[in-house]
DNA sequence: GCAGAACTTGACCGGTCCGTCAAAAACATT
DNA sequence: AATGTTTTTGACGGACCGGTCAAGTTCTGC
């Protein structure tokens, strides 16, 4: 699931995002890496699915097939359990944006970011469902990556942006609030599918219609930024 | 806090939207109206703070200054009281699309409903949490409102964007694509007001920011649609 | 094949939380 | 003033949940 590798030497995972050690013990082995990817996994539907508070660690262990005493072997209480699985994600999330760079075209890059994001509402709806419910609760759990890597990326990739308005590439918009607007609305997806669901009227949002969502919503960006739609053709 | 009046004959809070009873008992009497509300004020803030199974009914009741059997006098159990918390937000979220209308004019339609739901982000940012806390996971307490009233709606406000569309008045866009969009871009100031606070790294979101990004967000639309800006002033 | 580390697991404890209950207080009506 | 209804409230029961523990099993390096 995640690519991240967990080597002896290093913390834990998600040491470098988020503060402090998270795992219980040291030394790996190879049992370890097997039940941590399958609690983790695990873990994502149930926070997913019933918010911090709400998932049982006994309802986690269910869905990984274990006994709720091996969680606790892996994983020192429920807080670290769910920080482990924020820093995942939170390494996804921020990734997409290496598409803002100087030198790319604007559009080029607006579409490519817009159509990653997209992807990955639909491909990994419960990690954008984890995160989302993190920050409605006030991201009391991840405040050290808000006000640290984040807003740091930010910053560098509003100023690209604000390079390429400078240049004449695009019409002026703030950058911050633009993007904004593109996590918000491709993070719906995900985040509110019910809601997408219940309004399209289908039981479920196939890769057609998704693909349909990402155009749309690529056109109206493009056209709101100034820029003349690419020919279709993310990345 | 909420305008909606019960009065003896009728079912309960909220009823016509969702199904089912949500109260205890009938018949009204002044202190009924006066607990009620401030428990449904304690709930939306303890909901939105902690989510449904995070929110515990003591922790209502200490914010509503009351013991908590009280409040169980009032809600059958916290599902009730919950369900009747929503349906006041739902009635409140569904409003503002009467800005669409056949006659109106697109440009000042959109950049009035933007408007209004940006400045329900502003000013309720906690039912805004609570709304999406419950869609998020799975929307189960609002499944009748989603399936019914809300695709309703949207049908028939669609419907009026395609007449825009249809009579050259804005550019083709999916009509409820583009609600999605507005929903996720105006209730991302609530929802994930501690993203937004962090990246622009400011305490606290005032009104200038908002109504800047209210303009951003209204331009980047109203662009995206092929819609001039109409002067800035919406309404 | 042995010693020590890594891992597994059922049972258990303390704490929390929802919802109930019964008794009392406030209130309304006549 | 009396009677019945509405409202308030402290105390309690039963369920659930997070986390511990200690005993056992498997694995690994030598």
């Amino acid at each position: 699931m995640s690519e991240r590798q967990i080597d002896g030497q290093s913390m834990s995972i998600g040491d470098e995002i988020l503060g402090g050690s998270v795992l219980a013990r040291r030394r790996p082995g190879r049992p370890r890496q097997i039940s941590e990817t399958q609690i983790l996994e695990a873990a994502e539907a149930v926070f997913a699915e019933a918010g911090f508070r709400g998932a049982t660690m006994q309802a986690i262990a269910d869905r990984a097939g274990l006994p709720k005493a091996n969680l606790h072997y892996y994983f020192r209480n429920k807080a670290g359990l769910y920080r482990a699985l924020l820093a995942g994600i939170l390494d996804l999330w921020l990734g997409g944006l290496d598409y803002i760079r100087p030198d790319a075209d604007p559009a080029q890059a607006l579409a490519a970011y817009i159509a990653v994001k997209m992807r990955w509402s639909f491909d990994r709806p419960l990690a954008s469902k984890v995160f989302a419910n993190e920050l409605i609760h006030g991201g009391r759990h991840i405040d050290a990556y808000l006000n640290g890597k984040l807003r740091e990326v930010v910053d560098a990739k509003a100023a690209v942006i604000e390079s390429w308005i400078a240049a004449g590439r695009m019409a002026p918009v703030d950058p911050r609030h633009l993007l904004f607007t593109l996590w918000a609305a491709t993070q719906t997806y995900a985040d509110f599918g019910v809601q997408v669901r219940a309004v399209l009227a289908v039981p479920a949002v196939d890769g057609l219609t998704m693909e349909h969502a990402t155009a749309e919503l690529t056109r109206l960006v493009l056209r709101g930024c100034g820029l003349a739609d690419p020919k279709q053709g993310a990345l």
